[in-house]
DNA sequence: CTGTTAGCGCGTTCAT
DNA sequence: ATGAACGCGCTAACAG
């Protein structure tokens, strides 16, 4: 096995020696676990700066158990959704000696699983799921091994927290918004196929829909992706049914944005011709063009609550999580009154 | 030290005695590295099987010396630039049984270096930097604990590589690109300030002006921060400078979103009053609305010729590395000849 | 206060 | 072909 020239790294008996004690002291000094003779302490703290010594996780994770190290389940890297919940857990870690180590499963129940045994063989302390195609079965089985945090789900164990927003009524109140703003031909473009948020968003578009005497019509709704090209796709394929729409629910914001350059390649305005309203309100939302009228939900809280909870399950201590904020609408320039469509 | 109750993971012990054989045995099997009989074979699978052991990676490591784990110091978990090439990563890594444990440096050096000793801690087997602050001569020193891969250097050693485009011919290609659509007062919004990548790219503008013969003009070069928020404000302070400009060069994609909207909102249009070209080719620049030209600079490919290049030094063997494709310019819907401007 | 000993899970001699 | 013993780096229990 040849392994590349490379400077060992200093041992507590390396310190030891150095500092002429035994490295049960080094260990005391490090750890603070005992009192230790004023001039050893020094002459450690000495050699330690000398040899740049630093302790080796890994075999501390052997003695403790503790590899100081949170799995963490993403979907894509360049999911601008889960990388905002990634910010509040990565936010939430600050200074707690604890480091996120991250693997994606690409909304692909196989691979989900397989990366959560990759965390799981390098003995990550707790795992937080954010969403995913794993089923609770599987959740429940992992649980047995490691402690969970997930959004998507909702069971509570012993060793499984979850967190979920109520994406029916998101649903609802997106479609109702449109619906208050006088629109009445209201397309949606559903998210993933299968998954459960972007079930339950339809689920609340047709709930408004029949709770306002509107029947649900099948044509208005198209398959997206949550991402952008699924937005820009279904658009098309609405526009070109010849089914007339004034308004379309998007199942994220991601679809937003894709459904804003696929009406305008049509020559359809947003929001003079068409209003459009989205879900999540990413940080983009802010500067897309226009910028997205959307349901907004705290993703990044929701990161830093799990987090929280997390470590509560880990360290096994009560934890105060701060509640998160409702969903709430918030309103810049896609959407308008029906009364001013059209001229 | 009270640990929650947790399934004890099974070790080579508990597969052996299980099996009626010895650790080592069970070793071997493992690891294939000894001929054993069949019988004794068949049992320890049954027992691995049935209690679902997996390997102690932690524990292999004070072994091998190697922790099967890549470090990743990005800058921001939400930069689309750095998580396209580490979309690059993933996919290199894809079956290498080798895992990332990213970590982010948030432009701040003294972040990026804590962020650093964070992976060495954690004994990664090599480092792979997405550009950052981290100066020469750290690089240097972290490169004696473990090999690095870097982007935003230019240096070669033994156990140092590096990766870098050439990000003066970007900028000059851009501004070129401009000026040979016939636009002569051209703005350019800088990347972040003291870093190497934007410093470069406002070289390269300068240069393409005045090999046409242009002066370049301070006050057409205004500050941005690789995101959209600077892109954002840049243009706003562009346009109530007062100042004349028909194209402007930003400094990346992400800049150019929020120059977009800017001037979408002091009542310009893109590409009929400014024409706007950006840096990079995100993945998002092709829905941008409008979609962005821009220098299109292999980020991707980056990603994967900087694993391969890592493993290369790790196993210390000779790997062929992909070229990466030339800069070039991709052409879309924010430029247009400044003949067919204003009416 | 401090050194010695043992063991965390594993692979690798060294014997047998 | 297989088992026993050792050591990777570290801390905790046990002497002193």
């Amino acid at each position: 096995m040849s392994k590349p020239a490379q400077d060992k790294q200093a041992t507590v008996y390396d310190i030891a020696r150095a500092a002429g004690v035994s490295a049960s002291t080094v260990s005391r000094i490090l750890n603070g676990s005992a009192k230790v003779a004023e001039d050893k302490r020094l002459a450690v703290e000495d050699a330690i700066q000398k040899l740049n010594y630093r302790p080796n996780l890994m075999a501390l994770y052997l003695k403790t158990g503790q590899s100081m190290t949170l799995g963490v389940l993403t979907q894509y890297v360049d999911s601008p959704f889960s990388n905002e919940m990634l910010r509040g857990v990565e936010h939430a870690l600050q200074g707690l000696k604890y480091a996120p180590l991250i693997a994606s499963g690409h909304w692909n129940e196989e691979e989900e699983i397989e990366r959560l045994r990759l965390l799981i063989d390098r003995r990550v302390d707790g795992i937080i799921i954010l969403t995913g195609h794993v089923n609770q079965q599987a959740l429940l089985e992992f649980s047995q091994q490691v402690p969970i945090v997930a959004t998507g789900h909702n069971i509570k164990t012993e060793r499984v927290r979850t967190f979920s927003i109520n994406n029916r009524l998101g649903g609802y109140m997106a479609t109702r918004y449109l619906l208050d703003l006088g629109h009445r031909q209201i397309a949606h473009i559903v998210g993933l196929p299968d998954q459960n948020d972007a079930i339950e968003r339809q689920h609340g578009y047709r709930q408004a829909l029949v709770s306002s005497g509107i029947e649900y019509d099948p044509e208005l709704v198209v398959q997206g992706d949550f991402a952008e090209a699924g937005g820009f796709n279904a658009v098309k394929q609405l526009v070109a049914s010849g089914k007339k729409f004034t308004a379309i629910f998007c199942a994220n914001d991601q679809t937003c944005y894709g459904a804003i350059l696929g009406l305008k390649q049509c020559g359809l305005r947003v929001p003079e011709d068409v209003s459009l309203i989205g879900f999540d309100d990413l940080p983009f939302s802010t500067f897309s063009n226009p910028p997205l009228t959307t349901v907004r939900q705290p993703i990044y809280e929701t990161g830093i609550a799990m987090v929280n909870t997390l470590l509560g399950l880990i360290e096994n201590t009560e934890r105060t999580i701060d509640e998160l904020p409702e969903l709430s609408i918030v309103v810049r320039d896609t959407t308008m009154p029906y009364v001013f469509n059209k001229d």
